[in-house]
DNA sequence: GCGGATTTGTACGTATGTATG
DNA sequence: GCATACATACGTACAAATCCG
């Protein structure tokens, strides 16, 4: 869970868990993160924090969005 | 074809296109345009997007609906 | 006229993008 | 960082009108 006493930002907090989640395999190629209000809840963070975390994320190249759609986890390999 | 990364919202994109087929006189005054299922299907888009697409061009007045039949080009003239 | 297929109308629900305070 | 509002977009379901065999 974030911490809001820790003196890192609540967005790289968040951001951090999520890359753990897809650099272990929890988060699989190809499937879809929770939506950006699931994430709220369920780290108790404001949308906006939610957003910035995942944009660390998009700039890493670790996850891509699709507008409606969500975010996902691209595959590794060059097969698109 | 529209584009997911374009600025442009996809509704808009996929107005201009219809637009430009109408202006150009490739979908002929008095001629049904293809079907929301059919746009659907030919530009990858939700029927949502469509919809909206074709109220942009109804606002204009570049086509007329009509419940159950489909969007038509209106005649240029006057003889209603 | 009947019934199924087609087409548009409407209503939800969910999700992201952008802007403002 | 948080909260709210609205725009954009996708998906589903069903109703209403029309078309056609």
């Amino acid at each position: 869970m974030v911490d809001l006493w820790r003196a890192e930002p609540l967005h790289e907090q968040l951001a951090a868990i999520l890359r753990t989640q897809i650099d272990k395999g929890e988060l699989q190629p190809g499937q879809r993160l929770p939506s950006e209000l699931a994430l709220q809840q369920t780290y108790d963070v404001s949308r906006g924090t939610v957003r910035h975390a995942l944009k660390v994320l998009r700039d890493e190249g670790k996850i891509v969005t699709y507008l409606g759609r969500g975010s996902f986890v691209p595959p590794k390999n060059q097969d698109l």
